[in-house]
DNA sequence: TTTCTTAAGGTACTCGAAGTACCCTAATAG
DNA sequence: CTATTAGGGTACTTCGAGTACCTTAAGAAA
């Protein structure tokens, strides 16, 4: 109850540099994802990694700072493209990891520091790349086997074009909140407008 | 400087109800446009306001709540479907009006309060509301021409593909920040996303 | 006009959290 | 073995949200 994990019985081992920051790191995560980025005062923190805050602010100069870093800790993930053979498919499977990704209260937490980063420009930066997932790659993969398969139109093959699907999912996050995406959602998104929209041939017409 | 605006030498004239709220609300509105809501403080509003915070917690339950009405009153637009006659004109008509909307900093205080605003489901359900700027309505009635003159498949009749348009432009300010959404932007959205998917035709086939 | 009720003004408070300062002490480099 | 570096402890300042309480004006009713 009052005693996080510090050594026990081993006298006064102080930990130091990388260690200790993994530490701090990993209490903010903790924070992070009980209690959000509203909750994650550094006070807290600090007493959850056996240390004090003139730890945290000698590595971290706010507390958005550490947010956000324990953000992209806690966003980690590694997005390989599937491969079923037809795009249906893929695209489906690309979007179910996504959304199970996203529905982990990790939305709100972003939305949080999104807020709490305010105007720093580094800051934002850091978690836009975040927000982007990846970015266009994994999508123009994707699409290009289906390209090469002949099922979609080769002037699909554009980053804008190419993460439609995901730009919708996120859109639901945003205006819907978590409630709303089931399943069901994801398949209109690919069925109703991704499958049109890269499949559209000729009209090109003005 | 010490006097926003109080009667002057009309002796203690007290303003009251629905005269002190709008007086309130709009201190609030200043004060977002200026500091964002980060930068919203109560006693600030009430200072501008003439007033104290007693006067304002009467009316509003907390700071997030204020925030939230404000901005109501801040983004009172009205969105009205343009109609030049074909379908590209009127989209990027609309894209047009939306993005000049959004580009007043206001994206930067829906930030903050879509944060702020915390786990309140009743203040976080007006603020949607607010994001989805008259929902699919407008997009509907311009797709509907576009229907009847034939530009369009009348399955695009749909919610979720009419609004495509203004959700990649929403994304833009999400990922990539104000600065990056010109006008080049939404052309590329209209011509390389939209219209492609609103006209395809064939191909439903599996 | 007088009185009563309601709501505004003023002020001072509590509480929590960010960020800072300073001194003491353990770890490590030389 | 000593000097330097960095962590620990703690107390502080500052700021803002939200609350309490009393005084006083406005407006309605008698």
């Amino acid at each position: 109850m009052d005693d996080p994990t510090p050594e026990p019985s081993s006298g006064p081992s102080r930990r130091r540099g990388a260690v200790l920051e993994e530490a701090i790191l990993r209490a903010a995560v903790e924070e992070l994802t009980e209690s959000g980025y509203a909750g994650l005062s550094m006070d807290r923190v600090a007493r959850r990694a056996g240390t004090n805050k003139n730890a945290i602010y000698r590595r971290w100069p706010s507390r958005a700072a550490l947010g956000v870093a324990a953000y992209r800790r806690l966003a980690e993930v590694e997005l390989r493209p599937p491969d079923t053979g037809e795009l249906r498919g893929d695209v489906l499977a690309l979007l179910r990891q996504i959304n199970c990704d996203l529905s982990s209260s990790r939305s709100d937490i972003l939305r949080g520091l999104l807020a709490g980063v305010g105007d720093d420009p580094e800051l934002l930066t850091q978690l836009r790349e975040q927000i982007n997932q990846g970015g266009a790659g994994v999508w123009l993969t994707v699409l290009g086997r289906a390209v090469a398969r002949g099922e979609v139109r080769p002037e699909a093959l554009h980053p804008r074009v190419a993460t439609v699907a995901v730009t919708l999912l996120r859109n639901e996050y945003v205006t819907q909140g978590i409630t709303s995406v089931t399943d069901g959602v994801l398949v209109e998104i690919v069925d109703e407008v991704y499958l049109p929209l890269v499949r559209a041939r000729g009209s090109t017409a003005g």
